[in-house]
DNA sequence: CCAAAAGTGTTGAGAGTACACCCATGC
DNA sequence: GCATGGGTGTACTCTCAACACTTTTGG
């Protein structure tokens, strides 16, 4: 068998990008989804999907629907993982490779989602979705929540100035639980990769609190300092 | 258009599947190697892969391919991550889909390894390999290393009972540093996972030491238990 | 007796948690 | 003045890391 046949006799699959877009808006973490617009499932729930095409990466497609979908460009996101089983789309055999990704929700076209037929959705209020979408929303979550606890999220998520308490908000609505507020600034500002501007922020209380931004030259926080040595 | 045309509009492509496969042996965690069968890089040492049937899953396949290259069958697996630079293979368009696998070296077979002209390489001495699979190696490494961080491994790796030391030793191959014995000890029997047995193995030591094995009601360790809260 | 691993105990530093408490201000 | 969030400080607990020390036994 020359090698040319080696690869001629395998199967080829249909490959297909979900992505899991989060937003955070209102104190809620939020899920982009739209109405699949086509059969089977045709007006069901979904994830932001479309098929890789022959000569792109799966980030360079994700990238794409990502844009699609809310007109933005160069989003963060991160590869969760493939899903595999036959069985998954009822329609044809389609392996498809699920990313998340981070949006700030001011910064996205609304005008885009509208015309996709798209809403975001509190993810405590997320509807039935179709096909293996539930399980991919779950693991997405999780690897969210895995990434949260290494490095401080929220450039992706928030304004460019925050207070700390937005901040912690967002760190109640990913783990979805309360959080000490003095504990949680203790700890965030020691991090080091915040600085307090001189403007505060009055909406939100009386006194008004100051704004922070996550420091330009940010010492790349070492990662690994998190994940505990047993 | 019709639902049918979108699908077969999509490209299509060739899927593979490729598994870091780490064993331990003689206190060195090792990788099993084999030499690339076929062009391109005939020759050249290489991950053990091989392509996704039409209507297999990934996991599928890859159970398969373990099963080809060790004689062993459910053998644990992870997914690590898909890699799809379009011009990772030279010769042809190929997705492939990472896994590690863990191994008890003693319960593999060897003729078959032999057969296959593979090789298990201590990780620290691992040859240059073949497209990006230097890139996949690395990315299992480092998914080893998170599990191995969440959960005390082992019961795949080691024999069925095995000393505190031998399990440290494990350890130390995984995170390339040394581990103090004494504060080992007591955090992995805290865990209460492991269940002492009357047995002693005296091989390594003049004293003897205790053989222990997983308990099998094993309380499933919480999972999150070092997952840092923020 | 000595070396070497097995196994136990002690101690100090640091991180996390649960609070108490003052500040500023709009109502 | 009082409720509300902003912001700081404190005290207790727990974990981890370092290391001392005792036990056992083959050579």
């Amino acid at each position: 068998m020359t090698y040319q046949q080696h690869y001629t006799n395998a199967s080829r699959h249909y490959l297909a990008v979900d992505c899991v877009i989060f937003g955070y808006e209102n104190y809620e973490l939020k899920l982009l989804l739209h109405k699949r617009p086509i059969e089977p499932q045709i007006g069901g729930w979904s994830l932001m999907g479309g098929f890789c095409g022959s000569d792109e990466s799966l980030e360079t497609a994700a990238n794409r629907v990502l844009h699609q979908s809310t007109g933005l460009k160069d989003i963060y996101l991160e590869q969760v993982q493939a899903f595999s089983d036959p069985d998954r789309d009822p329609a044809a055999r389609v392996v498809s490779v699920a990313f998340f990704a981070l949006i700030r929700i001011d910064k996205h076209d609304p005008a885009l989602v509208d015309e996709m037929g798209a809403r975001w959705w509190p993810m405590d209020e997320v509807p039935g979705l179709v096909f293996d979408h539930p399980r991919i929303v779950e693991k997405a979550k999780e690897r969210l929540q895995m990434k949260a606890s290494l490095e401080l999220v929220g450039k992706e998520l928030l304004p460019d100035q925050f207070t700390l308490t937005q901040l912690r908000r967002l760190y109640e609505a990913i783990y979805q639980r309360e959080l000490d507020p003095g504990n949680f600034r203790k700890k965030v500002l020691g991090l080091n990769v915040l600085e307090r501007l001189n403007t505060k922020n009055t909406e939100e209380s009386k006194k008004g609190a100051f704004n922070y931004h996550f420091r330009p030259d940010a010492d790349e926080m070492n990662g690994q300092e998190r994940i505990i040595k047993i």
